[in-house]
This record gives structure tokens, C-alpha cells and sequence, in this order.
DNA sequence: TTGTATGCGTTATCAT
DNA sequence: ATGATAACGCATACAA
């Protein structure tokens, strides 16, 4: 591998001219900068990036935490935070978590290790305040909700949305109302805000026998539908996890020729423009940019993004 | 930042000795691992990746290009890189190309700087030959049939499929194909697997006029099938791009309450399942992996992966 | 305008 | 078993 140290000794001047010439700063002749620029060609030479990382103390690369990649909404929040980076010159690490406690601290310590100039997750099974002691190495960017935690933080506002489509659910006389999750509401911020905009509108906590949690694809919207079923008192109206995730509880009835229950989904994916059910528009691309505009700047602070209610009666 | 030598200096021991402990190789004491533990401790002291990464020539990083995100082939082939990356504890940094050739060249220079180990293509704008060219500078494994080029390759087997599913096509009386693509024939190895397979099936060219190119997304099917109905000879069969994209076709004609000509997907995604029309099955899961292994073995050997074609007639 | 010297943090070789 | 020292390749403050 030749350097700039070669190419130093070759043009004869020194490897701080050389860089000088590379990097195009400070004062450099253009009778030096034209003789180095020749055997730089002639040497077929080209700077090495972990050597340039190492000196100036920065990668250009960001970690991102995905639990998993086959979700619509980690896709958007993807195309969001790649744009971004791409504005600014800076390359994406792909993190998959899976939601593991195990991984996640795994790419904590990466980022102690400095194999990234910042992390962002896109969701998390660690409980904050555990993420939030890492700030100290490095720059976090969460994107839920951080509530009492200080940590840097791009999330869509949900509670207002849910507050609104399940007045709307409430005034198409609905009572028995089906809820899909991904997780638990104790471990989900995002479950927890659906609970809370549920309890506001219908005065009362929803039934845990309406509630299906750890819904994440397709199948696991056909497993709700199936247990929605086998209830004795079935609900009337479902409040799906994703659209992919309701077409697969629209499909299980579909299968059985039933008729489902009224439903709708969340995501703004083509099932719901499709078959023309109610949805939400979370806005993760607009997330996504923001969480990498707050990794990039460094800033601490909290960006809210307000959803979207998509009215399909 | 507190480093090795720190570290070194505090527990009375080299530097060296330090390495040895972190990296558990080489003849340690347990007296000088014990007392450099906990000094490491004690200092809340880790390596740097970056430093590591310039010792030891490697960044277990690999660099994977993909044109855009919103496509499920993509995502399909990214899951599957991504499950032979963590298996081997190599890292994944994604790429985005848009198909533009300055993008790729560079991304091809960012090899040639060893910002990572290897660079996976599972799309390329650029020529092979040229592309080719960079082996020299580190592995690249592309998703295609390289032909002549010598270059690794992970890719599906498409021609065969075609053939049986244009078949089965024939055989049910359509001849007025349309056919959708990403790029032309001219540009894409699959176009021209496509328009190969459709030659020898019905033992002609197709009619240009059938013809739709840069058909990407739900939106540009929707576009085709208005294009495809303007046509004084419209298609009795379309043969689409993507599962997704058919669905797209298809709603062009439910939303002027025509009916649409039957047509088939790629790609076995969701709407070929809840719509049930005929799809193919590219296998893209097992492309991905494969590549992977091929990227991080640094073998120049060509992997070749059958897919499948759905029938549901 | 250019060069010297030093730092970045680790690994690895080779004595001892 | 341990240490000194030389890579790894580049950037930069400061001197000249």
C-alpha cells in the first residue's frame, strides 16, 4: 500500500505538503502542488479513511438500531434518516436489534469505542435511562417520546391522532373495540399512548381480553383475527397495528367466508389505499430526517412531528 | 480520552502487556491481568475501534449499494445480507445510488480508501468491465449475471422461470403480452433475461408498444395501466415488475370501473397473496446471503440461486 | 511557502 | 512472562 509518505519522498517535498495538497488547505506553490499531483497520479494513490478517521477523531458514519428491517415503518424511518445523512455527507451503519437488550448494549459500546460518530434508535427494548447514561461517548438520538429522560429525541406526537380517531371510531358507535400491538404497554411508549388516548375518549380502560400484543406482520395480524374470533363477545371494530398487519386480520375472515369487523390500520401503507380503510399517517419520514439532523448536529434537543388521521368512512 | 498507554502507565505494566489482557492472547501473569483489569476498570477504559481498524488493516464494515429503499426486492435482499453479516460479526453500511453512476464511482473510490472491507452491488448503473476494475482495491460482489466479466457474483437464476411462466401464459391463450421493467433491456441484465425468455416462448420480439420501462413503484404501474389502455390494441395479459407495482396496474382500471386485463407479479410479496394472482419467486433472501458470504470470504466464485414461479391460476 | 515533530490509539514483532 | 519499538497512515501546530 503506498502513503503519503511515499509520495512524499517521491515528489520531493514533505507529507505535510502532500496532505496540504490532498486536502486542499493552507499555502502550497503551484509548482509543488502540480509535481505532487503527478506522481499522486502516476502512484494511482488515494488517502486511506480509517487513517483519516483516526487523525481527525471523527468516521462520518452513524449507527442506526433497527429491531427489524421487514417492517414497514422502520423502512420509511430509513428512507428519512438516509436522506438526511446523504445531505450531509455522512454514511449509515446498519444496527439490527431485534429488540435484544444483548445487541442493543452491544452498539452502545460501539459507539464508546468510537466505531461511529453517533447512534440513533429508531425504537428500543433498553430502558432510557439505561441509553441515556452513553450520552457521555458519544451522540444519542432516540425516537419515541423520552417523557422525564434527557436524551435527544425525533418522535411523531401520536396521542393527539389516537385521541381523534377514536372519537371517530366512537361516533360510528363502535363499544367493543379491538386493539393490536406491537408491544406491551409497560416496555412501549407507543402502546401506552394508545391505551391513554383509548381511555380519554371511551372513560374507561380497554378490556385486556381485546388486546393482542407482540402483532408485528401480516401473520400475526391473520393469529389476531383468529383469536378475535374464537371470543365469545367479539369486538365490532379493530384499531390495527400497520395496514399489512390488518389486511392479514382482514384475510383470516376472508378465509373462514365470515364477515370481519369494521378496522383500520395505521402507517399509511398501500393495503389501506387499497381497500380503502381508515389509517394514520405517522409521518416517519419526516422522523427519520430529524433524528439524523439532531445525530449530525449534536444538538440536545426534543423534535415533535404531528400525525396524521386519514378519514376513510 | 484515556488510551492504551493511560492504562499502561497506571497499572505499571507495557502497553503491550495491556493489548494482551484486552485481547486475551499471548502469556499474561494472572498477577499483571488482575491488576490491569481493574485499572481498566477504574479508568472506564475501552479500545478504540478506529485505531484498532488502522492496526489491524480491517473494519469488519462492508459497504452494500442498492439503488433506493421503497422497492421489496431491496429489502428482501438487504434481509438477507444482513442475517450473513451478523452471523459472521461484520457490520453493514448502506449505500444509496439512485441508480446514478458518480454515486457508485464513488463508492467504489470509498473501497479503494478501505472504508470497508467489501462492497456488495445488488444493482448497478455502472458497467461490469468498469466496475471490475476496483477488485483490485478489495472485494465487490455483484447480483447479477456477470456474463463474461470476471467478477463473484450472487444472483438468481430468472431465465428459466420466465421461460415456465411464459408458458403457462401461452398456454392459456393470452398473445398480447405487456410487459413492465425497471430499466431497458439494453441497460438491465433482467430486462434482458425477460425479453430473451419471452423470444424464445412465443418466437418473436415483443411488440415495443407493449413494452413499459422505469416502471419502479405502485405509482408507475398505475401510470402503465392508463398507458396500456390509450393503446388501440390493448394488452389481454400484463406481465408486471413486482407484486406491489401489479396492485398498481390494477387499480388504474377499478378506479375508471373497467376491468383490468389479467395480469402476474414478481417478487411474491403480500398482494399477490391477498389478491391471489400468479407471481414469481426470486429467491432474493438467499441472493443477499450468499453475497455476503461471498463479500466476507473474499472468494472470486459465482453463486447461482433458482427461483420459483407461483402458480395461481 | 515548506518542513519537523508529534499525536491519533492499537497491534505485532522481537528481544529479554 | 514482559517490554521496547516499530508499524498502521494521516493531520496539524509550530517553527523556519
Amino acid at each position: 500500500m503506498t502513503n503519503i509518505h511515499d509520495i512524499a519522498k517521491l515528489s520531493g517535498y514533505s507529507a505535510a505538503t502532500v496532505s496540504r495538497v490532498i486536502n486542499q488547505r493552507g499555502y502550497v506553490s503551484d509548482k509543488a502542488r502540480e509535481k505532487i499531483k503527478s506522481i499522486i497520479d502516476q502512484m494511482d494513490y488515494v488517502p486511506n479513511d480509517v487513517a483519516r478517521d483516526l487523525s481527525r477523531v471523527k468516521t462520518y458514519n452513524i449507527g442506526v438500531v433497527l429491531p427489524y428491517t421487514e417492517h414497514a415503518y422502520f423502512n420509511q424511518m430509513l428512507d428519512g434518516i438516509m436522506s438526511a445523512a446523504f445531505k450531509h455527507g455522512y454514511r449509515v451503519l446498519i444496527l439490527l436489534s431485534n429488540y435484544e437488550q444483548d445487541k442493543e448494549l452491544e452498539f452502545l459500546e460501539q459507539l464508546r469505542r468510537r466505531a461511529f460518530d453517533a447512534l440513533i434508535f429508531t425504537s428500543h427494548g433498553l430502558p432510557l435511562t439505561k441509553i441515556s447514561k452513553y450520552l457521555r461517548y458519544g451522540q444519542i438520538v432516540c425516537c419515541q417520546d423520552p417523557g422525564e429522560v434527557q436524551i435527544p429525541a425525533a418522535y411523531t406526537q401520536r396521542y393527539e391522532t389516537y385521541v381523534e380517531a377514536f372519537k371517530w371510531v366512537k361516533e360510528r358507535g363502535y363499544s367493543r373495540i379491538g386493539l393490536m400491538q406491537n408491544r406491551d404497554y409497560h416496555v412501549s411508549a407507543t402502546s401506552e399512548k394508545t391505551i391513554a388516548a383509548y381511555s380519554a375518549v371511551f372513560s374507561k380502560m380497554p378490556d385486556p381480553q381485546m388486546i393482542v400484543n407482540e402483532v408485528m406482520t401480516y401473520q400475526d395480524g391473520y393469529q389476531a383475527g383468529k383469536y378475535y374470533h374464537q371470543l365469545k363477545q367479539q369486538p365490532d371494530f379493530v384499531f390495527c397495528n400497520s395496514d399489512d398487519i390488518a389486511t392479514g386480520f382482514r384475510q383470516f375472515y376472508l378465509d373462514q367466508k365470515l364477515s370481519a369487523p369494521d378496522f383500520m390500520g395505521q402507517e399509511h401503507q398501500l393495503p389501506s389505499q387499497l381497500l380503502n380503510f381508515s389509517t394514520i399517517d405517522h409521518q416517519i419520514l419526516k422522523v427519520g430526517h430529524a433524528a439524523m439532523e439532531l445525530a449530525i448536529s449534536g444538538e440536545s434537543k426534543i423534535v415533535r412531528i404531528p400525525s396524521r388521521f386519514i378519514n376513510r368512512a
